[in-house]
RNA sequence: CGCGGGAUGGAGCAGUCUGGAAGCUCGUCGGGCUCAUAACCCGAAGGUCAUAGGUUCAAAUCCUAUUCCCGCAACCA
């Protein structure tokens, strides 16, 4: 085959902070999705992807974890490329930023930059928040304090490199404009350019000082280089850029063709990464695609929630090539995807059992049954092949042009109506009734080469997506995977040839009420893993909460806070109260404003408590109040005091009633 | 006045840029068929395309206003 030139595609690298759930292996899967299409266009692709292992946060969980940070990430991206090859990814190149030639090439970029004059040492300015060790901005801080603990900031510098993006922003602006194509789906290159760039670059700061786990920047090594700055260069670090000369491979790849990423970080692929790439005088990726998200039933996915989707758990229950065909045929082009169990049941069951498993069988049953196994092509034609050839022969274009798209559920789904049209094809040609007709045995004959045919080709189309099934399909019939270049011609499957006397079962039809069950047990044996992950990470006390469909009853496991004397807890004055009205603050969507009776006096409490009380269902209760709380606004309101209420781990609070009848105003000690 | 996304038959979506008969898949109901995995094929019901105005010969699509939902993005840099 012809090689139509190079084809040099990504993906974002996975950030080794926990395991890969199915949204990142939905882009993974895509990727190879188009990387095999691509391959079978005839292109030279090179695929890459990777791990990004650096950043405070890592740091943070390998210390709760009590190992070291190398140690931590080592594990998350075994686990990362155990998911990318369990889906049976095709990948040439898998980077890790804690490799030795990424780092010491992210040290010469930033130096040659540095260099340049384009990073430059100055200070960070902004409000501190020393326990938490953070900068904010005025906007960020909620009531002038610190937006994570509440706490006073204070007006600070810390010392930091920055990138000069203002510099090139310009430029940047005109390439966008005269590049239509760089920023896929359009609809993100007006974000970018209204959000961001019209309004003016910030110079971006590409240095911290507030940890260590991260490349060094080498004259000045107290301060590691920001991570984006490092992994973002993956892409051209890996395939041999060198600042003092590139090899070969570099050469003949840069620049990428495509850059698959996330929509969220669309921002730092459209705009940071190019800047980088002018400062070192490098031509700009062609496209950066920012795919949307796939939902779990338009909820976050959350471990705590035990809802999370993980790739071996779906391969598990449906195999690999059903998971895969789920996730690229769900997750729609611009528009945020829903998966739930029982979506992907249905799917399974209408498309690939039905559909595609069913005519494959019933073909090569028929086959079996009426010519023991011999497909043969004898000629005889009538009405309804036109259409089925045309459907068939014409099915490559589709795929082609929605490919070119990127548009990969759409042309996932024109191979299905190949599917589709076969199972047509039989309905109308009904070979049970030309079985019984010893005249008409040529016509059938025909009839299941024809369908034989069509499969084949189907099988062909398929094979980027589901590559194992298109791989059992031809095995069954018998043949091989078509050339790309031969998909468009009909009547190639080799006449005479003998399909499988058993065919297997490709996808056995699935019972939601069966499934389900064992979708809780992976939901409850999740949320065990999560508990027990935050007990070992955490340690301290636990306190008991009711789990329903848990065997074991759940606990929760919160950090432990500094150890307080007994006269701090005196400084506390908890009152039991009584509830004598309550509405929801209207701007606000989580709180409750309760006027609640103390003793003699009544105090204005506000709460954010909405979701899991009405204002109707609070009046009476006896609640348990922290009385001496500063007062403060919420959403306007004056709360003078706070409701206490316990939390488990999705969230949902209770409220803390004496276990007896208590006269408001008792003092709880 | 933080920003962004969304609202299309029971469910999930396409169509909106570039106005021109409201479409796809699933589900439901009815029928057909029996080669096949209770599969396959045909047909039907079901939508004033969130609301109100406007532009136009023509609006799901363009403009204006309003309402409602959802995120702030996947455990996170």
């Amino acid at each position: 085959m012809s090689s139509k030139g190079k084809y040099y595609m990504t993906t974002a690298i996975a950030y080794t902070s926990g395991k890969p759930h199915i949204g990142n292996t939905y882009e993974i899967v895509l990727a190879d999705a188009i990387a095999r299409y691509k391959k079978a266009e005839g292109y030279d692709v090179y695929f890459q992807t990777g791990t990004d292992e650096h950043g405070q946060k890592i740091q943070e969980k390998a210390e709760a974890a009590g190992i070291t940070p190398k140690a931590f990430v080592d594990e998350v991206a075994g686990e990362v490329k155990r998911i990318w090859d369990l889906m049976n990814t095709d990948y040439d190149s898998f980077v890790r930023t804690t490799d030795e030639d990424h780092e010491a090439c992210v040290k010469k970029i930033f130096r040659k930059l540095y260099d340049k004059g384009d990073i430059y040492k100055s200070s960070y300015e902004g409000l501190y928040c020393t326990p938490c060790e953070s900068f904010w901005t005025e906007s960020q801080l909620v009531d002038g304090k610190c937006p994570d603990c509440g706490r006073d900031v204070k007006p600070a510098k810390e010392e930091a490199y920055f990138f000069k993006m203002s510099k090139y922003a310009d430029r940047l602006i005109e390439h966008i404009n005269t590049h239509p194509d760089f920023i896929q789906p359009v609809s993100r290159k007006n974000e970018m350019m209204n959000n961001f760039l019209l309004p003016g670059l910030q110079d971006l700061c590409v240095s911290r000082t507030s940890f260590t786990w991260g490349v060094p920047v080498d004259f000045d090594p107290k301060h590691v280089v920001y991570v984006w700055l490092d992994a973002l260069t993956n892409y051209i670090t890996k395939i041999g850029y060198d600042p003092d000369g590139s090899n070969e491979l570099f050469q003949k790849n840069w620049p990428a063709d495509l850059h698959l990423i996330g929509k969220d970080i669309v921002r730092f692929h459209t705009i940071y990464w190019p800047i980088f790439l002018m400062a070192l005088d490098l031509p700009l990726p062609k496209q950066v695609f920012g795919h949307p998200w796939l939902l779990q039933g338009g909820d976050k996915m959350s471990k705590s929630k035990g809802n999370v989707i993980y790739a071996d758990d779906m391969a598990d229950l449906f195999g690999v090539d059903a998971t895969r065909y789920f996730v690229l045929h769900e997750m729609p082009f611009e528009n945020d995807g829903i998966i739930t169990w029982e979506l992907v049941v249905e799917r399974f069951n209408s498309d690939l059992a039905n559909i595609l498993g069913n005519l494959v069988n019933r073909t090569i049953s028929m086959s079996n049954k009426y010519f023991g196994g011999v497909v043969k092509s004898t000629g005889v034609t009538d009405e309804f092949d036109a259409d089925l050839k045309a459907v068939v022969t014409g099915t490559r274009a589709k795929v082609e042009e929605k490919m070119a798209k990127l548009r990969v559920a759409d042309a996932i789904s024109a191979v299905f109506d190949l599917f589709r049209r076969c199972n047509k094809y039989i309905d109308e040609t009904t070979p049970w009734v030309l079985a019984k007709d010893e005249a008409s045995q040529d016509r059938l004959a025909e009839v299941l080469y024809n369908l034989t045919e069509s499969i084949t080709i189907g099988a062909s189309l398929l094979h980027s997506f589901l590559p194992e099934t298109a791989e059992r399909i031809v095995a069954q019939l018998n043949t091989n995977l078509r050339e790309f270049d031969d998909l468009e011609k009909f009547g190639l499957y080799e006449s005479g040839t003998k399909v499988t006397e058993t065919p297997e079962i490709l996808f056995a039809r699935l019972d939601v009420k069966e499934i389900m069950p064992k979708v809780e047990a992976i939901q409850a044996a999740q949320k065990a893993e999560f508990e027990a992950e935050q007990k070992r990470f955490a340690g301290g006390e636990t306190a008991n909460a009711d789990v329903q469909a848990a065997e074991v009853e759940a606990v929760i496991d919160i950090e432990a806070k500094e150890e307080i004397s007994y006269e701090d807890f005196m400084k506390m004055q908890f009152q039991v109260g009584e509830v004598i009205a309550c509405e929801a603050v209207a701007k606000s969507k989580k709180l409750l404003c309760s006027q609640v009776k103390i003793g003699s006096q009544v105090k204005q409490i506000v709460s954010g408590i909405r979701k899991d009380y009405t204002p109707e269902e609070m009046v009476g209760k006896k609640v348990m109040v922290l009385v001496n709380l500063k007062p403060a606004k919420l959403a306007g309101v004056l709360s003078e005091g706070m409701l206490l209420c316990a939390e488990d781990e999705n969230g949902e609070l209770s409220l803390m009633v004496p276990e007896k009848k208590m006269p408001s105003g008792a003092e709880i000690a």
